[in-house]
DNA sequence: TTGAAAGCGCTAACAT
DNA sequence: ATGTTAGCGCTTTCAA
């Protein structure tokens, strides 16, 4: 059932029918109800490779996932930010497509999108400090959102991110008013920005009350549950071991909760757990108590605020880059007590 | 740059540069060569969109997921499929499209997608027992292949499962034999076929042994840390409590292994716990020693193979279905133990 | 071995 | 308010 075949049958042109199921204003009203008639009886769809074609527009997204970092997609954020964003492209009528690219090709698979013009703007997921990706996109002049920033670039560039410097800062802060002294940083790995500016929000917080950084507490790495525990372990075993964590993702707080079960340790008591709530912390911290929905309404917000920011852009190519900064929601868990001896 | 462009350039007709890009044998290997020289040099990409419309086939695979059940997105498997899925198609051609799609529309969404045309076939995940898709895809004609099997539904079909009743037999007879004797199963959503399955194995191991299911024994939820927990709890509460688990997935591993936490008890002295790692068994289970690369590998090759033959039966319509049953690998850990009281 | 012409199904400028 | 016409960029008969 093709435009033709359902115009025919209505004695219409083409042209008219086409009008009428999308919506222009001069077709006369009865004639648009016969032909909306006409399409729901006969399950008429219009083809989208043809539209696509005539029109120019992709009508699809491009989520680009490098392949070294396929983690992201076991990664327990990667669902939850394709669910919010699927949402927006679902109601828009865009498809999502999902790209895995090798980290060699990169940039010959950015020029091959656009050439090819199979999707109208990308996603660009877990920005490093420099990306190069930035400015190759803009270079194109393919519509993009960046899910992060990337510290070292320059350009304007539309970007959804949360405050990683801010989180860390308070938290590290909080602990320190809890007595303690020694804070373990496990952190992502740092050439991710997100990772730098965690880093930088814990230091501002120590400097802030005379406390130097110790390069020995500060490891950074995968976040997995693996790293966490094998960080956890190492750091433990110093003759001057942390009394307090602070992890950059729930599966690595995972690992340090299991080094400190190996080790006979208590949270809360021996030792204090604390990850913030933005990015992976799916759990409410070192308390016992899940918290999936609050932290996954918040991944979700992202990935829709990308999309519909994207979707904008690509409306309307001339508009300044949007950019948005979520602040970090802590959530502050039960077994995150006081440092071992402090004062109350 | 159009193929129009690049005929112009090279003084032929466009139905040549086609030809000899699409590696047609009546083309001459001098023009041949000339024409892809200048491809490369002017960085030319055939659109996919006209490509698509003059073909007809769109080049796409369409992955759907209901809305309802997001949890699979999250869920750590999701990630390593579609990797598995995503490399076939990349090496194909073809582009992976996400849909997302509430549970009322299912069958208006995949009417629509076939009338459309913008997926040449899909990916079903999840599979309930009596699974309604089945059906309506064979009607539609829309090729699919399903990850996982329907125990209700008659018709052949193209799917990717994994014995999870075999699974299921093998680990509950492995439990027998260390002596335990009230072992629990905290399973998934018995809606879904897997859950059905294991919970079939399950019950024929204890049969063979001659001992009878306690239904109060068998509990039956969606597959999260805090399900396990809480089942875990409600389990080990009872005067009669459970000496070892049966789970049906990692994170629900997880939470049964907190509530022993909770309790004192010792994994492997106290109780044991098993799960299979095919489906989630990202951690050797009771070990504390993560697996992931092990089982990641079997999740991304079901992937593969799903897109494998789903891409082949696209290419050859006529060809009966493709069906393959995975054997699962059972990992078990150390702190699988002999059932308290056991001899030896 | 190459080219001319038609058409995939739709949209959009230009009539009327 | 409706129709005519000409594409969108490619593939694919059919001729040469």
């Amino acid at each position: 059932m093709t435009l033709k075949d359902l115009a025919e049958m209505l004695g219409l042109s083409p042209t008219t029918v086409s009008r009428a199921l999308n919506g222009f204003p001069e077709v006369a009203e009865t004639t648009r109800r016969r032909v909306e008639a006409a399409a729901l009886a006969h399950g008429y769809r219009p083809n989208s490779q043809a539209r696509r074609l005539a029109t120019g527009r992709a009508m699809a997204i491009g989520h680009v996932i490098p392949l070294s970092r396929q983690n992201e997609m076991l990664n327990p954020i990667f669902g939850d930010f394709i669910a919010g964003a699927s949402a927006v492209y679902a109601t828009a009528g865009y498809d999502m497509v999902l790209i895995t690219v090798a980290d060699a090709d990169q940039s010959r698979a950015y020029r091959a999108l656009r050439a090819q013009g199979n999707v109208d703007g990308v996603i660009v997921q877990g920005p490093r400090a420099q990306d190069s990706r930035i400015a190759l996109l803009s270079d194109l002049g393919l519509p993009f959102v960046v899910h992060g920033r990337a510290s070292g670039v320059d350009l304007p560039y539309a970007h959804v991110d949360v405050n990683s410097a801010r989180a860390f800062e308070r938290a590290t802060r909080f602990l320190i008013d809890l007595g303690h002294r020694r804070i373990a940083l496990v952190n992502g790995l740092e050439e991710m920005d997100f990772a730098l500016r965690r880093r930088r929000g814990f230091e501002r917080a120590l400097g802030e009350r005379g406390l130097a950084p110790d390069p020995h507490l500060m490891l950074s790495g995968e976040m997995t549950e693996a790293q966490g525990h094998a960080a956890a372990h190492r750091l433990l075993a110093r003759h001057d071991p942390p009394t307090a964590f602070l992890t950059s993702s729930l599966l690595s707080a995972m690992g340090v909760r299991r080094a400190l079960w190996d080790l006979g340790l208590k949270m809360g008591r021996d030792v204090s757990i604390l990850t913030h709530d933005d990015e992976l912390g799916y759990f409410r911290n070192g308390a016992e108590e899940p918290i999936f929905t609050a932290t996954r309404a918040s991944v979700r917000a992202a990935g829709r605020r990308c999309a519909e920011i994207l979707l904008a852009q690509i409306a309307e190519p001339g508009a300044p880059p949007v950019t948005e900064l979520m602040e970090a929601v802590l959530v502050v868990g039960a077994s995150t007590g006081p440092a071992p001896g402090a004062r109350p």
